[in-house]
DNA sequence: AGTTTCGGCGCC
DNA sequence: AAAGGGCGCCGAAACT
């Protein structure tokens, strides 16, 4: 590639950049110009900007009006890389990697802020270590040359881009915001919870329920305190070891139904109430704080708001603007889909291959039509269920689709023997806690080995409870972090096809987008996500049967896409 | 008084 | 039917 050039911000506002040449050093002399954002603007033609940090620089080109196609986020690579390298946790700055790369001392990195409701602190991070060009340059072409060592390099190229494109995408939502009608959402609050009172405390409902469930006990009950309900239930002759509501939703005692209510109505009000409302909500928007790959799984989080676990009621408040739409898309079944295309399992592969329901089809080949058995074994055997009726399923799972469990098996085994595990396109796991040289030496006891030995079943019982857990985290790691990898391509790919249009990419949550578009391009929004799913496939996975058909639904409301 | 952990539950 | 993976958030409890 030759179109790329790389970024560094100075300390007085003005920025230096600069051409690359074909090995990632500097091609031409470092210019100094003195506005970030004109220096971005007056360029077009590059095609991909190298810089130290997006959440550093693209804030600030986006409060500019300036838009980028591609980037490369050096130090979000130099996370990734070093993970591969068996390297976790090591500092990840760019001042870091190049201490490494001239055998200086190595600086740790700068704490992480926090996020405060509405705070814009993202668009500057006084905190951060700068390198000049030069050093940057030299930082990059180090890491081109420590992916071509990877066990897959054009996979790990293809990892670094699309986690680069994801830390544009996020910082492009931040900016949006996810329309918000505060008026829609104090209505649904009003109907949930009754008035509020003056003074902070509980709303109507909530004080009605509390005393329904004092009344049922016979004395007076916090029922937002589980050591008092658990001490309620005892004189009452009810032995329970916690308060979680699939606990007691079997016991027979009349607190129980307005206590469950009332368990469901505090969080709605302590989690997504007014005050959450007051924080988050500004003149139309939710604006969430994005992280692309905040989780090691590659998972995105969001930082404030709790964007991720908005309440299926409170998703009435998610209302587009006038004469314009939310194109909801929801990829189905994504994890065994994702297994299907990772571990090749010719059955899985087949079922894969058609858009119906994926569960569907597992059952009627390996259940006898017991569609909600096949997804219980599906999803027990991605995360490593090890008791009840989910060893059952899963024998049968085993039998019809042998090399899609050997798989997460083969992961579950790796990590109880303390190795690392990658997702498909190379995002590697943590190591055990625990583990590793200086472990060792300092006489840290480490959890012993599972039995090793031939065969792909998993054998409980062989590990420690430590190494067990392991297990289940790498086997779940394979599958969910390969998700993850798809998920980042069908966004980058989505992205590009939305660029000529007035559409915006609104929200996402692991498997599903939400598009917010003029009413008029709600059509070609749809077919632009049919399209990208089809490229994220073939470009993650390579030449693969699988299908990664997606729900879409174009609604003026959120909550009426399900 | 301030900080960390825990319990419970929301989402996938 | 049973309680497995990843997160964030809040208040209370348990600490320093």
């Amino acid at each position: 590639m030759t179109d790329r050039w790389a970024l560094a911000p100075a300390e007085d506002g003005g920025v230096e950049i600069a051409p690359l040449g074909p090995d990632g050093l500097p091609a031409g002399p470092v210019r100094r110009e003195p506005d970030l954002a004109a220096a971005v603007r007056e360029r077009p033609e590059v095609a991909r900007w190298v810089w130290r940090s997006t959440a550093e620089v693209y804030p600030r080109l986006l409060a500019a009006g300036v838009r980028v196609e591609r980037c490369y986020d050096v130090e979000d690579a130099e996370t990734l890389l070093l993970g591969h390298e068996g390297r976790h946790g090591e500092p990840r700055s760019a001042a870091a990697a190049l201490a490494r790369l001239r055998g200086g001392p190595v600086p740790p990195d700068p704490p992480q802020r926090s996020a405060e409701p509405g705070s814009q602190s993202s668009l500057f991070e006084p905190r951060a270590v700068q390198v000049p060009l030069t050093d940057l340059a030299a930082v990059y072409a180090e890491q081109q040359r420590r992916h071509e060592a990877t066990a897959h390099p054009e996979r790990m190229r293809l990892l670094t881009a699309a986690e680069s494109a994801g830390m544009l995408i996020a910082t492009e939502m931040n900016h949006a915001g996810l329309p918000w009608s505060a008026e829609v959402h104090r209505q649904v609050l009003h109907e949930l919870l009754g008035e509020r009172y003056a003074g902070g405390g509980e709303p109507r409902r909530l004080a009605e329920l509390a005393d329904e469930v004092s009344a049922a006990f016979g004395r007076r009950v916090r029922p937002d305190l589980p050591a008092d309900v658990i001490k309620a239930f005892a004189q009452a002759g009810i032995k329970v070891r916690s308060t979680r509501r699939w606990e007691i939703e079997s016991v027979d005692h009349p607190a129980v139904k307005p206590l469950i209510e009332y368990k469901k109505l505090y969080r709605i009000w302590v989690a997504h109430g007014w005050s959450w409302l007051q924080d988050w909500v500004r003149e139309g928007r939710f604006r969430p704080e994005f992280q692309a790959g905040g989780t090691v799984t590659g998972r995105w989080v969001t930082n404030g708001g709790g964007a991720l676990q908005i309440p299926k009621v409170i998703r009435r408040a998610v209302v587009a603007d006038p004469g314009w739409r939310l194109v909801v898309a929801d990829a189905d079944q994504m994890e065994p889909r994702v297994l299907a295309a990772i571990s090749r399992d010719p059955g899985l592969m087949e079922v894969a291959g058609r858009e119906s329901d994926l569960y569907q089809s597992v059952s009627d080949r390996a259940f006898s039509g017991d569609r909600a058995q096949a997804k219980l074994a599906v999803l027990g055997a991605v995360y490593g269920q090890t008791s009840g009726d989910g060893l059952k399923n899963l024998a049968a799972l085993r039998r019809r689709f042998p090399k899609a469990v050997a798989y997460v098996d083969d992961a579950a085994r790796a990590g109880e023997e303390g190795r690392l595990v990658r997702t498909w396109l190379g995002r590697t796991c943590p190591p055990a806690v625990g583990a590793g040289e200086g472990a060792e030496e300092a006489g840290i006891p480490q959890d012993e080995p599972a039995e090793s030995g031939g065969g792909s079943e998993w054998v409980p019982g062989y590990a420690s409870t430590n190494a067990r857990a392991r297990g289940r985290f790498t086997r779940n790691f394979v599958v969910q972090g390969s998700a993850a990898d798809w998920a980042l391509l069908l966004l980058a790919a989505l992205r590009q096809s939305c660029a000529g249009m007035a559409a915006e990419l609104v929200f996402f949550q692991h498997d599903e987008v939400i598009v917010h578009c003029p009413e008029e391009e709600s059509r070609a929004v749809v077919d632009a996500i049919r399209e990208a799913s089809a490229l994220a496939g073939r470009l993650t996975f390579g030449e693969t049967p699988v299908r990664f058909p997606f729900t879409t639904a174009v609604v003026e409301c959120y909550a009426d896409a399900k």
